[in-house]
DNA sequence: TAAAAATACTCCATAGGTATTTTAT
DNA sequence: ATAAAATACCTATGGAGTATTTTTA
């Protein structure tokens, strides 16, 4: 059953003889002879009734032929499919991210790159930064888009850019507080927290704790298990809560949420593009990572 | 792209290593380390990352793992499938008939074969005697069943049997006519009649002519297409009709039609299996070839 | 007799092996 | 130091050819 054997078969199978096949495919009448009758003992059956200096395929014959018509088709698509891989934007991006990027960065220029290139189909897988990165290591993400790295050898990472964390407030709750409020009298404010563990959390628990402040200090209006819940209650008044500009940036735009000024407490947290040094991507990945630093770093 | 080193490939791939893969196929290392290097340069992309001692397939090696598993589940299923074909009663029965015995003798032999052995499939072709038997000569029919066959030294034909023509009547027009009528006393019944060029009507006229009566002397009182119609007409009472003993059986039987006896019209048509004597036929052709004389003459 | 398929035999391309080198754990 | 992949080189199977025979239209 090789390339080869069923090549000629195929040939003898549409000219209806074996001399014809061996013109088409360049090849003596001999070897198409012999080819045709090595697949006959290999599989045990005739294919061919030799009817004089007619050939008729036997049911066998037909049901090769059908089979392996099948088989060369897909081939040859997979040929020119590796070959469009090379030198077209199609296939399949794999790309990972973290809470934030993922939510609140990747949508956008997916959205913009899908537009642009229909023929690519997007795969975006949210995880934390560790296990992005993780991802990215074992070949399972083309790239990834993370708050924070791993240092590895194979894994190169590149500055996205730098997110802030803000208190924010809805209107209203604002108008009850001064201008500019001491991190040690955001104690007193109802607060609506992430849950023990989040990243954000973490990372405003650091700060604070820089301003002589510990988390259990607060007054906790409610404990949510997501960035999106957090926002919502914030914006429904429910109290003031801690979360990275882009998350909020649509609603402080709008007019809907405001920043409350605290002096001393800068929380700067980095994005970054990650991805494995050693592989090879192709071009819609390529194009993808490209899209993802032109959104983010227009300046660049 | 051949089948040994797309076999590697697959093993590669599976086995995550190039020396697995070597052992699982039995062939050493180097073997497979070519096979894939070439199935790379002939796509012209990179099938596998080689970061240090670990693979990771590239977009391009998930791909042609995807459609490489294919083919090869095709193949093998083509190999039993064949396999099966020489060695168990299935596949597909192509056979033909001409009108009288692909109407009432085919369907229940059919139907019986189809029940004992459910993974074959029985294509019915109607035709008349001399398509069917080019059909069977050019091998696009497994064998057929016909009421006259062409003389070719290809073409085996066995007697079936024979077949009576009758001419039959329902049982109230019966009542009013005698025992037996004499030919020359058949033009004065109401006929119902097939079209010009049926086979049935050309027997019936060739016989009555040895008779000394022309059809065109007969009181036609309906021209139908069909046997089938041409018995309806007769049942409901519009006349008497001449046609195949097997086509009415069943009525006759059930004491729906009766026979009306003329003294000296004899007319016997036979019927014959007839198939190609050079082609190959797979176990379920046989078998069904078996069944429709079993069937037919259970005596032998 | 002519045209097609089967057969005999010859040749060389290449699949596969062994041995060795390179590379990474 | 070890284990895996790449590389170099050799061997032998079998694919493809030419020449010939057999078969049938």
């Amino acid at each position: 059953m090789d390339q080869r054997k069923l090549q000629a078969f195929l040939s003898v199978y549409e000219m209806k003889s074996f001399s014809k096949a061996g013109e088409d495919l360049y090849l003596s009448q001999s070897t198409i002879s012999t080819h045709v009758l090595s697949l006959e003992q290999e599989l045990g059956v005739q294919l061919f009734d030799r009817i004089g200096r007619r050939i008729i395929p036997t049911q066998a014959g037909h049901l090769l032929h059908d089979r392996v018509r099948n088989v060369f088709r897909i081939i040859e698509q997979t040929r020119t499919d590796i070959h469009d891989l090379n030198n077209h934007v199609c296939g399949k991006v794999v790309v990972g991210g973290s809470t934030i990027p993922a939510n609140y960065l990747l949508p956008m220029v997916i959205s913009d790159f899908c537009g642009q290139y229909p023929q690519v189909c997007v795969d975006l897988r949210i995880g934390d930064s560790i296990e992005i990165c993780q991802e990215v290591l074992a070949g399972n993400l083309d790239f990834g888009i993370v708050g924070g790295f791993v240092d590895h050898f194979d894994l190169e990472h590149r500055l996205l850019l730098k997110d802030k964390l803000h208190v924010v407030a809805s209107q209203d709750l604002k108008l009850d507080l001064p201008e500019t409020v001491f991190p040690e009298n955001l104690k007193d404010l109802p607060w609506i927290q992430r849950e023990k563990g989040s990243g954000t959390r973490n990372a405003f628990e650091s700060a604070m704790m820089n301003c002589g402040v510990s988390l259990r200090d607060l007054r906790i209006a409610a404990l949510v298990q997501s960035t999106e819940a957090m926002v919502r209650c914030v914006l429904a008044g429910a109290g003031v809560g801690v979360t990275s500009f882009l998350a909020v940036q649509e609603y402080l735009e709008a007019g809907e949420l405001t920043i409350i000024d605290v002096p001393g407490l800068d929380i700067v947290r980095s994005f970054y593009l990650i991805h494995h040094k050693a592989r090879t991507l192709f071009s819609c990945s390529r194009m993808l990572m490209n899209s993802v630093e032109k959104h983010i770093k227009p300046e660049a």
